[in-house]
DNA sequence: TTCTTAACCGAGCAAATTGCTAGGTAATTG
DNA sequence: CAATTACCTAGCAATTTGCTCGGTTAAGAA
């Protein structure tokens, strides 16, 4: 598994969409917009995406991008291995002490790690996501509410 | 948390150490030579790992490094921050839409994974690796000698 | 003292990666 | 037809990675 701004880029541009294509496709240029990230970066990413089903493209005015699946059904780890494919953690395929060597020993290491980093992000969706998103909209507007009551100033938590 | 082969690198550097400085310093050669690192990248693991007291050089002939410490109170994250420096996981300080838009779901996101790749790599010590390996060497001594007995043929695990 | 060893230091370099600009083509809508 | 938007390719600046090369300094050995 390997973690990079590039995963991370897609997954907000995945969370973009996961957000905003409740009713009709989201144009890349929309989610550029939103999240900062260039056009053209965004169709690399896009592209990828689409090539693991991730995504749906539709051409023309009025078009933009779908999810490939339902929100709950795609995975951050989805998303990741999609756009930042899967690099081997070890290089000592074929290497001579790996076998019982010190390497190996490091070797089992990236391996219970990687396995670790698989596990925690198979089980977020983008779904749980959208879902913590609108919890935590819901806790502001409470403190919001409850602060005008008691009459304090907002306070940026 | 960053990972990357220089983190990679520098552990299994570190392991060796662990394993070869019982008796004396270890030379950058001899790591260069067992690891298959080159002398000058090694250089520039140590310089930093020196920097954290991690490890310390005698120079001279008949010198090389030691460990910083005791191989149990070394972690793996205390190496890889070593040479790796921390990276912060997100770049939306000071953005606008973080404060409640779709950028910080993700921001926390790669907080809860980095504090969750952090603490299972402060939990491993160098001692452990180096006791994990003395225990899957026995295991290979052990079958070995099984297997002798019965009269199979040695048959690579 | 002089030679050798090995840590210590810095410049620079090829390859890969990142995120981008620029300039297209193809499909769909009005 | 024109406008829109996906889709595609080339290339570029900055950074990172792992390396070569060429030193200087401290300490032991001749």
């Amino acid at each position: 598994m390997r973690l990079s701004t590039k995963g991370r880029y897609a997954v907000t541009a995945m969370l973009d969409l996961a957000l905003n294509g409740t009713e009709g496709p989201v144009t890349l240029a929309d989610i550029s917009e939103n999240q900062g990230i260039s056009l053209s970066y965004l169709e690399q990413l896009f592209a990828a995406l689409r090539g693991k089903g991730l995504v749906r493209g539709v051409r023309g005015p009025g078009g933009g991008y779908y999810l490939g699946r339902e929100s709950d059904e795609i995975s951050i780890a989805d998303i990741i291995c999609a756009v930042d494919e899967w690099v081997e953690f070890t290089r000592c395929k074929g290497r001579q002490n790996c076998q019982d060597g010190q390497r190996c020993l490091t070797h089992s290491l990236w391996d219970d790690l990687s396995q670790q980093i698989f596990v925690f992000l198979t089980d977020i969706t983008l779904d749980d996501l959208v879902k913590r998103g609108e919890a935590r909209e819901a806790e502001r507007r409470e403190k919001k509410a409850a602060s005008r009551v008691v009459g304090l100033k907002d306070q940026a938590a």
